[in-house]
DNA sequence: TTACAAAATGGGAATGTTCCCGCAAAATGG
DNA sequence: CCATTTTGCGGGAACATTCCCATTTTGTAA
């Protein structure tokens, strides 16, 4: 069904030299005739070769691939920080294969065997909600292919990080909501899985605290990310006995829906209830009202999980640094908070 | 560096069988005792085994896994259609390696390099705004690697192609704003070299011809599809002796900048102007007023393009049939161009 | 010119797997 | 119970490339 692929034995047929010669040429390190380095290259290129990097890797035990895996691509988020990704994989020498999980453990067990088959040299990895089984990780580990985590990290695992700093995040954002006055602020947060959300979770709690605003359970609400939920929740937060006059959410996308939802009832965005998000995701800024977040650096995360990778890839096993990096996020004042000026 | 890598040749040893009979029982395909399989599958999973696809793809010519390149991330259009696309292939058996070009050349010329490097059965491919040499998909067709393009397709290559019926597409949206008695309907076109945007000019043309409005070259603006120049084009529409009464824009993040420039003159939409898009982003929904635009199926444009490939990965090269599936697109008439009731 | 080093090239093993072929063992039929 | 078929398994070639070592060619100094 396939054709014959050119190789490098037909080229060396061509030119009347050993494969060998077109190997060096082509990989083009050492000791090689400056002409016979050209004639091999031009009649690479005549003949349409193309290097079959499986029999590459297959001797070499090297892929020069990276691999990234996101739960979604369904927010600006995780792409943003693919492109940060890409841009410093492409500038070291690296390829870079891309796969989302769809949110589903399942998904994203399967996409690490594919990482695994495909030999890359290392990835890096924001789980999905769901997961809470870490062994697919640690195979990685094992087998002593560099693993990092970026946003949504494995807490029980050795291995470098990068995060925003969650908890501080968190805590600007609520005291900022009460600097505007605001008591009673709820929490929709995030599932206990990730331990992104915890340490936004305690971010409100300390906020909280350190204002001695006394902590009601009633206004904290774990979710699972799934959006279609947050208007049972805002609803449910609207009809307590003492209603919220601000709702923190664990994410942007939560706090959109959120402002839809409140518009929808008819409640006056930031007067009656403000709102905050986390992530600063390009609709942030186009809503009405515009949505006060966190901004994350975003393509900065991506860089930074790929040289924590790189820097692991050029260490020996025995070697490794389990290094945290922590980037930290603007607090990003807008209309859902502090009512426009106009 | 690397650790030594596991190999069926360790299975056999440690079960004191041949490596041949430890292949067939992975592959599970042939003359195989059942008790022998199981220990060999049991001794695999006990050992960490994980299969060398780059071995495997070695002799097999075969790698089970289908490339994705799109041209950019950023807007929910692709990373939906990678969705579609990627449940179909993982459906059939089929492994998906996605990359993104950043809307540059030279990017995609590489990400096709790394595609057939990786030996990739087929690829779906949706080219950049600059891609005006397409050398580096014709290479795919001479190696009988088939690929298939989708959304942004090479019109002169004999390939299958998946797309929506942008004509048609552009026909409504016009027909829709003189419907509500626009006359002098502005076009934000996209570049000449994407064959999208000459069908969506056709279809505005037409849609103007049968319904006798003059055709104003002043009000077709060709761009390169850069978002911040949305507003030098706007303002100057805005300026001309004539001003148009609406703006059909090419896609949905240039309407969506275009609503932002106008609501910022202070313009009202759309007793004023009437601005449509096309593709129904998420944040059509969410921006105010709501963006009236061409819902596509976008998923099922993925499905469709993995179909498409893998018919094609199951003929003979001289039996490839360059077929092109085009699917409809909706209007969603929103408040961007007929006024909210409320 | 000769001797020797350096540069350029060739040959063959190795990478991990599948596939083909051959052989032994088990199963089947008369 | 023997002949024949089926089933199960082992051995070795093949896939495309790199790497090591050996060999040839070229360059340089005495």
């Amino acid at each position: 069904m396939k054709s014959h692929q050119i190789t490098i034995i037909d080229i060396a047929r061509a030119l009347g030299i050993s494969k060998s010669t077109v190997s060096r040429a082509l990989t083009g390190n050492v000791n090689i005739k400056p002409e016979t380095m050209e004639a091999v290259i031009e009649m690479a290129k005549k003949m349409d070769y193309q290097r079959n990097l499986h029999a590459i890797s297959l001797i070499t035990r090297k892929t020069n691939t990276v691999g990234i895996i996101v739960p979604e691509f369904l927010s600006s988020y995780f792409p943003k920080v693919i492109i940060g990704a890409q841009a410093a994989a492409t500038a070291a020498g690296y390829h870079v294969i891309i796969s989302q999980s769809n949110e589903t453990y399942a998904t994203e067990v399967a996409n690490t065997q594919v990482m695994l088959a495909n030999q890359v040299d290392g990835i890096i990895v924001s789980m999905t909600k769901e997961t809470l089984n870490y062994d697919h990780f640690k195979i990685f580990q094992r087998k002593g292919i560099p693993i990092v985590f970026f946003n949504r990290v494995c807490e029980e695992m050795a291995v470098p990080k990068v995060m925003v700093d969650d908890y501080d995040g968190a805590f600007k954002a609520v005291e900022h909501l009460l600097s505007t006055g605001k008591k009673r602020i709820a929490h929709l947060a995030g599932p206990n899985s990730l331990s992104m959300s915890v340490k936004r979770l305690n971010g409100y709690l300390d906020a909280l605290k350190k204002n001695n605003i006394p902590i009601d359970e009633e206004l904290i609400i774990p979710y699972d990310l799934t959006i279609g939920k947050v208007k049972i929740y805002v609803n449910h937060l609207l009809q307590l006995k003492n209603p919220p006059d601000a709702i923190f959410a664990v994410n942007d996308p939560t706090a959109i829906e959120t402002i839809l939802v409140i518009k929808k009832i008819g409640l006056r965005i930031p007067q009656d209830i403000a709102i905050v998000g986390f992530s600063n995701d390009y609709i942030s800024s186009i809503i009405e009202p515009s949505l006060t977040t966190l901004s994350q650096p975003v393509e900065k995360i991506g860089e930074t999980a790929i040289a924590l990778l790189l820097d692991q890839m050029n260490r020996n096993v025995s070697d490794w640094k389990a290094v945290t990096k922590v980037l930290k996020t603007d607090l990003v004042i807008r209309n859902s908070t502090v009512a426009s000026s106009l």
